[in-house]
DNA sequence: CCTGGATCCTAGCACCGCTAGACAACCGAG
DNA sequence: CTCGGTTGTCTAGCGGTGCTAGGATCCAGG
């Protein structure tokens, strides 16, 4: 059986590679630019290999998005770890978890619009919804659960976190907003919205 | 000359058409949907007919972002009027203006995302902003100026407001957040970010 | 060594945004 | 009223997209 074996171990190289590839074409020029054609080219195979793997581009965009979901809670957790040991309080924590979603979103948008522009048929809030992203919001849930204020639901006030971090991230990308002053806005968001 | 002035006026019609056929059809199906063969077909022309108005598509989405800008200002200040005579004071104008947005955002979804999701080339927060862009800014304004708290820049919060309504409204509807507790995310943000 | 199944590629489908060039319709001048 | 030229519209087609059917190739197991 260690042939089968070494092939199964092949099959798995080849689809991160698949992934990797996806998310650095994305990265570079756009999920625009990253057709099944250029890909297949990129990792020196035939478009129809992709579909052995995936059942579209849909499903590689939700790949790359799940890989995404599981280094945003890693660095948020790790943002939040960080701060805890420095001076600052909760106050502290939340900013720097705060600086490091957006950092997240300004230092991999192909990978952020994977996550929440594009569809990746991914399901969220629902019960298949993939662990990764539920850990994603569990990361947030960890550090935001203490500055929620009282008789609010953790849950709910990370919901409205979220979001206004998410709109924050995606109109300031979009150039909807000055890039420049963007530090003086999480401050403001997190004063406003964090009870200490 | 009159009968330039008829030609005039029959192109412009025609300009109408297309943009809320377009419309009509992103709300019916989906932007995916609005190609210009769908599109030159609704409107009893031929494809080329579309490109002697726009210069592609991106101008068509461009289009009816601007006349959505138009009706959400509009209907932000409507709300906001229309709160101000009743009992209560600046928070439930507040109240009122946020829940407008999210209204227009649950009720026009194409037209939301033509406005913020995809590309319809129109510049934002520049100089060469349109003027229905920055009207629905203003709009906003008008109202959060006076929540926005002592020693905080009214534009800098309506900035951080927004994100947040933005943040609320994309994430709700792509099934990111759970569809049936808006009313309390809105009032928990509410509450948090106005200063009364 | 042979064979059968897994694996991969070539070729092609229907559709996309967009455009060149042929054609028809119409207006103004004589 | 007729004719020439402009203006407007359509047919047809280009290169690209996501995706797939079917044949060639390769290699493990008997």
């Amino acid at each position: 059986m260690s042939v089968q074996e070494r092939k199964q171990r092949e099959r798995a190289e080849r689809e991160r590679l698949i992934v990797a590839t996806a998310r650095e074409l994305a990265e570079e020029q756009g999920w625009d630019a990253v057709t099944t054609r250029r890909l297949a080219e990129r990792i020196e195979y035939s478009q129809p290999v992709l579909y052995s793997h995936f059942r579209g581009k849909r499903e590689i965009i939700g790949a790359v998005a799940l890989e995404g979901a599981a280094e945003l809670a890693a660095q948020l957790r790790a943002a939040s770890a960080g701060a805890a040991v420095s001076t600052e309080g909760a106050r502290g924590r939340v900013t720097a978890l705060a600086r490091a979603y957006l950092d997240f979103a300004e230092r991999n948008p192909a990978v952020y619009d994977a996550m929440f522009q594009l569809d990746g048929g991914l399901a969220f809030a629902a019960e298949d919804t993939p662990q990764a992203l539920k850990d994603g919001f569990a990361a947030l849930l960890e550090t935001l659960r203490d500055v929620a204020g009282e008789g609010v639901e953790p849950g709910l006030f990370t919901e409205v976190f979220w979001a206004s971090l998410h709109g924050l991230a995606t109109l300031t990308r979009a150039g909807r907003l000055p890039a420049g002053e963007a530090e003086r806005r999480v401050g403001l968001l997190v004063s406003r919205l964090a009870v200490v």
